[in-house]
DNA sequence: TTGTACGCGTTATCAC
DNA sequence: GTGATAACGCGTACAA
């Protein structure tokens, strides 16, 4: 455990005979220093592995070469949405390409979440930070603003926000999914919304309304659940005790999909002559269960990787000199998802016919 | 955006009226001033809403007061798969109760695993990492002792290892599962394994050919597969494709044997009447699923949590002097896993009788 | 309690 | 253009 003799930059510059400056602009290849003598640093750099301390150099360029992520919600719900896992090796990617780092941080309530943030940016931990979850009239922005940390967003929130932000329209996949049920004949179609405090859970609602309205319906329920598999299996018991049970139900994500398929199965409802389901994201389990959810393909990835991107040019852009947040025009649009079209969905009573 | 006003230590001091020693004493919570003195200090520092720079403390005191954690698997893997969602937020929670950060880094393979941890440990960019996915004669250890970077393994290592591990008593769980079946009345019961040069993969295999040959049974099949559900779907396949299919699936995974079940189900096979089918991990889906998933639960979240604990225990130990890795006595045991039964499994051809 | 050296790179200034 | 020298960033620790 050879702690005491990490080699520091004098001791590189020693063994290559040149100054400790020399070093550094070696290493970091700027002029100053002939090719010859770039050459040997390097290589006396590399004979004795030394790689700059970070946090000396940080503290120097008062960068930290980080970006923070801070997932708000229950331990459980990040466990069991394959989102965030996906989100987070989209940032990584992007981030570990520019040897910078992720420093990621789940918090259980707003006041922990406000805490942290400050930490963050206090502490001065991360340059920058992506904001997930975007919620209705969401606080972090203006807080972020006052913090003076640079941030962008998933999708652009609904309230003023400076920042860049990464944009998908989702609604034109759940849009899809529901034209897709009226194609089949369906009428009776009933929606479980994510919560309606969060931008993406309201944003696919509306989107349901829109289309269904579009063909002068309105949906037949709506069940605002929680995108956890428990809530989405109550949220089916609840549509499918309804006097006049839908049709077919169209949700706003995978897992509460799936649980629905299997509270349907539990009750003897023929899948899917009986009822015909539709998922959101089109997670890996999705194909693989009975029937075969149909569903929308997202790519939180690309989404992680997009917002990390936007961060990092943002970042560079403020290293520059510029210091503007970047706002609407710096906004990254992704392509929108698509409907995904499998054994979950028929026409209503296909059996019968 | 106000950059350029953040307050610094010096600016504490002097609207305080003291020293930048007196600050850093007061804030630390050391004898040096008077309380009188100290909590005028710590008022002035909130008002100005002062935290001490953490890259400037850092280097200071030596120590990143970060965890790092490097994910080596395919980026789908990782959203598939809920148990690095779990991990992760099991490590935050410990780490951040002690406002540490973890750094996490994902890999794709074995070359930019080396380099990130080289990485990590020269740029000192954290003070120690939790080691997951313990692979079977694992490199990273050697790697580990050799960059002098402290650690903590998710399970104990095939090879000897001087870091403490987090141990959990997997076998358990998977024999209780095979018990279950046995008593049940299966014999023709076969295991979907996950990869044999994970030490988990092969250590739940065993399991199962011990508690299997303590019947004086064999596995009536057993195929390796990835802990997808993807590979499990083709596994399941090829065990029904079988002359004689077994009448028991035991999978090492969930998603593995969510995906199972839904082959069965799309081949008309009927569950668990034909075939019962236990999972491993009770993943929030299992229990929504049709039928409901027998499987062994583990606490995934758990063992974060003991890792991170382990690992901050040993690193404050360090910080004492003790240059010691800790080693096996330091191991920290976890309850073992519990079987959970549900509707997935039933006496062999339960429906014929 | 105060003054100040220190940790470790980066960068502005200066000499050749 | 090459390279050395020294100041700097921001807390901490130790001598005074």
């Amino acid at each position: 455990m050879a702690r005491s003799t990490r080699p520091t930059i004098a001791d590189v510059a020693r063994a290559a005979g040149v100054s400790r400056g020399a070093v550094s602009f070696a290493l970091n290849g700027r002029p100053g220093v002939s090719d010859r003598t770039r050459a040997r640093i390097l290589r006396v750099a590399d004979e004795m592995s030394w790689q700059p301390d970070h946090r000396a150099r940080a503290m120097r360029v008062q960068r930290a070469q980080a970006v923070g992520l801070v997932l708000h919600r229950s331990v459980d719900t990040i466990a069991d949405d394959p989102f965030f896992a996906s989100l987070i090796a989209g940032v990584e990617q992007v981030v570990s390409r520019h040897a910078w780092s992720l420093v990621l941080d789940v918090v259980a309530d707003d006041d922990e979440e406000r805490a942290t943030y400050e930490r963050l940016a206090r502490e001065r931990r991360v340059d920058g930070v992506v904001v997930s979850d975007v919620r209705v009239d969401d606080p972090r922005i203006g807080h972020l603003v006052a913090l003076g940390l640079p941030a962008v967003t998933l999708q652009r929130p609904t309230t003023p926000s400076p920042f860049p932000a990464v944009r998908v329209d989702d609604d034109r996949g759940m849009r899809a999914a529901v034209r897709h049920l009226l194609d089949l004949g369906h009428r009776r179609i009933a929606h479980v919304a994510g919560p309606a405090w969060l931008e993406h859970g309201l944003r696919r609602r509306r989107a349901v309304e829109a289309e269904l309205a579009a063909a002068g319906l309105a949906p037949h329920a709506v069940v605002e659940s929680d995108f956890t598999a428990a809530a989405g299996a109550r949220a089916t018991a609840q549509l499918l005790d309804l006097a006049e049970p839908p049709t077919a139900v169209v949700h706003a994500g995978d897992p509460m999909a799936v649980a629905g398929l299997g509270v349907a199965h539990a009750r003897g409802v023929r899948l899917p002559e009986d009822l015909s389901v539709t998922g959101f994201d089109d997670v890996e389990l999705a194909g693989h269960v009975h029937p075969p959810l149909t569903t929308v393909r997202t790519d939180s990835r690309a989404w992680g990787a997009g917002a990390a991107t936007a961060l990092v040019d943002l970042l560079a852009r403020r290293a520059g000199g510029d210091d503007a947040l970047g706002g609407e025009e710096h906004d990254v649009h992704l392509p929108p998802p698509e409907l995904v079209v499998r054994g979950s969905t028929a026409p209503p009573g296909a059996a019968a016919t």
